[in-house]
DNA sequence: CGATTCTTTGAAAACAGTCAATCTGTGTGG
DNA sequence: CCACACAGATTGACTGTTTTCAAAGAATCG
């Protein structure tokens, strides 16, 4: 795991072999079965997010129970609430693994601090911020589509693979929708497709 | 508005007159009349916005016509998006000014090349990219509630500067409502109120 | 297998959207 | 200073989509 985490961040930054041993010093792994709370709503946590394999999903509950998931975390993508780490504050999130996963956790101040010595791991962090923002917006816009079928048409186009990896009553509260109308949705989609196609 | 962005920057991280001096020298200074576009859907920009007084906002229009709003952005505020800036991908957004309004433009490579150079002004761009990420997290938490009038009940107590400076209708879209269906809300809940007070 | 978990289906009710008309306030030009 | 135009807000009647509740089918996993 420790050699995937490594490929993956030299895939994004130029890294000496001095800096990474640094980097690699702070990771600490950890291996979550499905189902298993990563963060639950109201803990402090220091420790910045990267699933280096499986699927995570964050998400918030309301008043009584019911969820809506945030986001969906696979490889390589980072999870949690950037702001929140490292400022006491609790987190207004919860997150937990939908499938066997590993997610590499490294403590934000110790980060920080290498990310002062190492600039392109500056770099890394900076890129991986706006690509986190650019990623929430872009949910943003998807979540505000005003009907349900195109949110799951926008949806399919733009994350075919969760698509294929996260159960539908997920991906419905992910979209704001109930897993009943989603049902129902697939079901006309694939009707029209039925016509279209032949 | 040199001043008041020196002032704003101040309050938020420490920095020398030399350094200053540096960044004052990157800054453009624009000044837009009520509906003016900052930037239109499709357009590129290299630069970074920050709002130094007034308000503009940031949307996404639809196949025809109808219009999203994204977000809202007042003084010493970000706007645009982090990602697309200076990659020379074109914008997904539009944004234009809902009252006269002044921003600082910011070339982004300079930006960069200046926060190499000074470290408190690398901690002021990474402070900043949280926020943003925060503040775009927060308002998927707020157009995913479920009924309208909850949400516009979590957006006055959010928002409380926003409801007084904002049309309604802009509100709405903010909210993925129509401006009809705000207008009952703020109906029934004036109602409410009525009868809770007294 | 047997049991939980997930998806599908149906019928009724609630909610928000649409369309169209009216009302209100503000600013402009005659 | 008034009248008009315009942008924004409100209201009503109606339509349509989505939710809710309830139950039955698949699928998955130990």
């Amino acid at each position: 795991m420790l050699d995937k985490f490594h490929q993956y961040l030299s895939s994004k930054v130029v890294l000496s072999p001095a800096e990474w041993e640094k980097i690699s010093r702070i990771c600490v792994f950890r291996t979550l079965i499905k189902g298993e709370f990563l963060l639950r709503e109201g803990e402090k946590t220091a420790d910045l997010i990267i699933v280096v394999q499986g699927c995570i999903r964050t998400y918030l509950a309301d008043s009584l129970g019911k969820i809506r998931i945030n986001s969906f975390a696979i490889e390589n993508e980072w999870a949690g609430d950037a702001q929140s780490v490292g400022r006491g504050v609790p987190s207004k999130y919860s997150i937990d693994a939908i499938e066997p996963t590993t997610v590499v956790l490294i403590n934000n101040l110790k980060f920080e601090a290498l990310c002062r010595q190492i600039p392109h791991l500056n770099q890394f962090l900076t890129d991986n911020l706006k690509e986190c923002l650019s990623g929430s917006r872009g949910q943003h816009d998807l979540v505000t589509i005003p009907t349900a079928d195109d949110k799951y048409r926008s949806f399919s186009a733009r994350h075919p693979e969760l698509l294929a990896r996260v159960p539908q009553y997920m991906i419905a509260s992910y979209l704001g929708i109930t897993p009943e109308s989603l049902s129902r949705i697939r079901k006309k989609l694939a009707k029209e497709r039925f016509f279209t196609v032949s």
